[in-house]
DNA sequence: TAGTGGTCTAGACCACTAC
DNA sequence: TAGTGGTCTAGACCACTAC
């Protein structure tokens, strides 16, 4: 059945619709509920795309992204797409025990965090999170976060970050995030954690950022640790 | 229904047996299927771990993975695991199209191909795939690769790593990848392919990686590019 | 209103496990 | 043989889209 479909697929042109899902199932002599775990599979593979009321499309290929510290208005415009920000969240916060300890202040400091819908030429690739301690970014309103977020805390609060810690796990969409970035309930994604640093080895930030894995590649180059015998 | 059956496996210890499915789906009013998916959420999530026949188990908690060019037995043996691993796999074959390319060779220069089932403290962690070029590591046998493939090159043939190159994609186990490594068709993974070069310049292998993302993380230590204005 | 994908049900049967 | 998770069916109804 898969075979079936991906003929269908390969054939296409990228937008092009496939056929209905009650049609497929009967072509391929399969119920409805079995046809849609083998389609569920090609949306997780970035290769289909479903749309409710409107179809089953066949898909853009995936972006390529670095992992370095670029931030992601850098990043899509070295990719020649234009990025853009829709703020989805703004408040002003006493840490919780988490955020404490990941900013390394005190539990009931004053933190701002933010959380923000990040898109390439208008497609959602990914939800970032971000936690800082409110006393390094005095006067930051919601109006303030469309663009570069490091570059605006190099620029109006003279923040510079020399590294950061990620911890990237891979993740399968809910419910929630799933509806936010457009995407199938089910598909692969990234869970990227990162702690970043000043020269001086303070905590600058803390960020939790959700990015659609069927739109998204990361590359990374390696170098051996140095061996310690 | 997730709040549910989470404080189930809150309330239990690493490795204690949660209700059968029909009893459970019965106590949340949901069906079997309902209840499954929910399951699956959690299984993907790393909670969780099924045994068919047997029951759904409260699951151990997640190894974390550093991303540099240690191999596998190596930093297996720094988180305090046994390493091992199974071939699945091992042939000799003439280039094709993608590995010539990969490889840098001419199409079909002598390659050799093998799969290895990797585990730590006997649980299957990753599918390993790696292509080389026959001229490097004559004489190679499937007998020679229980352990560190960078720790082969390097003493038998004097061949060493300098540095690599990696794509990660989030994805999800199919169904064959489910079965070798003892998880649930559906579940997270990392797909990582890595090209690693010597001082030379030259390619000296390349490598397909699955590796489970229910029982893994990965980190990684960022740096900011350097800026060329 | 007709057509699409999204979710859910009740039940059947299979594969595997432990006895 | 009884009990477990795994897969599949036929059909209902919902949410959304395009007209």
């Amino acid at each position: 059945m898969r075979t079936q479909i991906l003929a269908l697929v390969s054939a296409g042109a990228e937008g092009d619709r496939l056929p209905p899902e009650r049609e497929l199932s009967a072509v391929c002599g399969v119920s409805r509920m079995t046809l849609r775990r083998a389609l569920d599979e090609l949306a997780a593979e970035g290769r289909i795309v479903r749309r409710q009321g409107r179809g089953t499309f066949v898909a853009r290929p995936r972006m390529v992204r670095q992992l370095s510290m670029k931030s992601f208005t850098e990043e899509m415009r070295q990719l020649g797409r234009a990025p853009s920000s829709r703020v989805l969240d703004f408040r002003r916060l006493r840490a919780n025990g988490l955020q404490a300890r990941q900013l390394r202040l005190p539990v009931g400091d004053p933190i701002v965090r933010f959380t923000r819908l990040r898109l390439a030429d208008g497609e959602p690739i990914g939800v970032e999170t971000t936690c800082v301690a409110a006393d390094l970014v005095p006067g930051l309103k919601e109006p303030d976060l469309d663009g570069s977020w490091y570059e605006l805390l190099a620029r109006r609060y003279s923040v510079h970050i020399l590294r950061g810690q990620s911890m990237i796990e891979p993740a399968v969409l809910g419910d929630r995030e799933g509806r936010t970035l457009e995407t199938a309930v089910g598909s692969p994604a990234f869970r990227i954690q990162t702690s970043t640093f000043a020269a001086s080895g303070r905590v600058i930030d803390f960020e939790v950022d959700i990015y659609r894995g069927d739109r998204y590649s990361l590359t990374a180059d390696l170098r051996p640790e140095p061996r310690a015998h």
